[in-house]
RNA sequence: GGUCCUGUGGCCGAGUGGCUAGGCAGAGGUCUGCAAAACCUUGUACAGCGGUUCGAAUCCGCUCGGGACCUCCA
């Protein structure tokens, strides 16, 4: 691992390329934030647990990063709502709520349930509603360069002399000949020159409540125009790291690069990353499907498709089983799998967190299997972030670590590789996987107690060989397994001090 | 229809020219009163057809299947 090693894959070049920051030791990652119309879900989960964890590393491995991701509050138009109409707006309209109430209840929402995978804030979070100005700003800067024009107090981005100049379809490989002939109908379309080109400024309804004056009408900014705006003013004309969902990759950051390079003449982005969608039982999650899981429901288990609650921590290790890049389809088989794998590697962090090194001969297969731990897991993240793999490397260890738990001793390992391995395994799990193992028997202390009580009492019963009290007793403790995951997780560590 | 992604063993999921992925489930064993956990051992694989190559799951072509996007969805 080093700043010269890492490599990432490129959307706009389609090509894993060696990463090199603009500026030497800071990276600058901007990421497309929520629209805070509703709650939280499942889609959301995956690309803040990807560029958390991009984040995580890049300043493991020395970088200062400035992470910009955003709250989109306003400029989400409805295609199948009233002409032009808010998602925002349209949302408070019906809850009869203000609008900023409606940002103000998700936004908290949202920012609890990052908070509950462990996610990292990020270093700003700008609003699109506070950047009006610099939104209005940078649409007169296309005008001036003439790539935008006016129509009936809406301005509209001018693909057809756009293209005079530079290429618009370069990141997600489109040709504006043929979005021609796919482009939907909308409305609005008569007042725009082609039905490819884009709002960048929309003149409001009157019965439209979230406005702003401009130069142009009292209106809203068109949807792609923030990301611009407050990119450019938190990470300059030409930053490092865009990321986002692969479903943003047209139109959105299209747009992007062309209002971008319409008002400075700069590409603003070097490396573009997209993570892949999640499916539900192998099919896309949408509201019509009627199976959109909210984080909230995953987490208490209270969605009808979902056999049990499943953990902050289970999603988040489910998420990193697989590279950023592929697909994941959600099951509760799936979720039940990534759950017990996680509590193993959860148990061995915990095991290791304790365990103290003691003199023993040194076993050249374990000794070579703990010193290079380390070393495989930054080549796996230096190769485009390859989460599976370190995963895989933690699990290749993890029998060493039993092991040197059930014999009380470290055997086979030198002192200095042992102390560079639980360094790392403890590094990877927290700082830069991002996981948090749980110390159970602090958690629920009461519960835990009564446990314990119930565990002592088999134990004992177990001694006087009253065998039929004992199984009683198991019987019974089996239970918590699915009441109360910390139970078992006591019994568990119970059972093996034995 | 166009652009892009994808197809790996019972299931999930890495790999991308020759070298063990890993997990879950299964089988056998150690331990145990019996289990559980842990440890050891172990089987099943690269959608199909053709091509390139000394060698292909990996590269190329075609066929078939799955998915995303194509004006506002992470």
């Amino acid at each position: 691992m080093s700043q010269n090693t890492l490599q990432l894959y490129n959307t706009l070049t389609r090509k894993k390329e060696f990463f090199t920051s603009i500026t030497p030791k800071f990276v600058g990652l901007y990421v497309c934030g929520p629209t805070v119309y509703g709650d939280a879900h499942l889609g959301h989960a995956r690309p803040y647990v990807t560029f958390d964890v991009v984040t995580r590393y890049l300043r493991y491995i020395g970088y200062t990063v400035r992470y910009v991701r955003n709250i989109t509050d306003v400029g989400h138009l409805e295609h199948d709502a009233d002409d032009g109409e808010d998602k925002i707006a349209k949302k408070a309209r019906l809850e009869k709520l203000e609008p900023m109430e409606v940002v103000q209840y998700y936004s908290l929402g949202f920012h609890r349930n990052m908070a509950q995978l462990n996610n990292l804030p990020p270093s700003i979070e700008p609003q699109a509603s506070g950047h009006i100005i610099e939104q209005i700003e940078m649409i007169r800067k296309i005008m001036e360069h003439g790539y935008a024009y006016e129509s009936h107090g809406s301005v509209y981005f001018d693909i057809n002399r756009y293209e005079k100049d530079h290429r618009y379809g370069q990141l997600s490989g489109r040709i504006t000949e043929d979005l021609l002939h796919t482009t939907r109908e909308l409305d609005g379309q008569s007042e725009k020159h082609s039905p490819i080109d884009f709002a960048l400024w929309k003149k409001a309804m009157p019965e439209h409540i979230m406005r702003w004056p401009s130069p142009w009408s009292d209106g809203f900014p068109g949807w792609h125009i923030e990301c611009s705006a407050m990119s450019k003013k938190y990470l300059g004309e030409t930053f490092d790291i865009h990321g986002g969902g692969m479903d943003l990759l047209f139109p959105h950051h299209e747009c992007e690069i062309a209002q971008s390079v319409g008002s400075s003449g700069k590409q603003p982005v070097k490396y573009w990353m997209h993570n892949n969608m999640l499916t539900i039982n192998g099919q896309k999650m949408g509201k019509s499907l009627n199976n959109f899981i909210n984080l909230d429901e995953l987490f208490n288990g209270t969605h009808k498709l979902l056999e049990k609650p499943y953990s902050p921590m289970t999603l988040r290790f489910c998420l990193l089983q697989s590279h950023y890049r592929n697909p994941i389809d959600f099951s509760n088989k799936g979720l039940q799998d990534a759950e017990i794998a996680y509590t193993k590697l959860s148990e061995i962090y915990l095991l290791l967190k304790d365990m103290k090194w003691t003199n023993t001969t040194v076993n050249a297969d374990i000794e070579k299997d703990l010193s290079s731990f380390e070393a495989n897991c930054n080549e796996a993240m230096d190769d485009d972030f390859n989460t599976a793999i370190v995963i895989s490397n933690m699990f290749k260890v993890s029998s060493h670590v039993n092991r040197f738990h059930a014999s009380g001793k470290t055997e086979g390992v030198s002192e200095q590789t042992f102390e560079a391995f639980r360094k790392a395994y403890m590094t990877y799990f927290t700082d830069i996987l991002g996981l948090v193992a749980e110390d159970k028997n602090t958690s629920n202390e009461g519960f835990a107690d009564l446990v314990n009580t119930l565990i002592d009492a088999r134990a004992e019963a177990k001694q006087k060989k009253d065998f039929t009290l004992s199984d009683a007793i198991r019987n019974i403790l089996s239970k918590f397994v699915v009441l109360q995951d910390s139970a078992t997780t006591t019994v568990w560590k119970h059972e093996r001090k034995k």
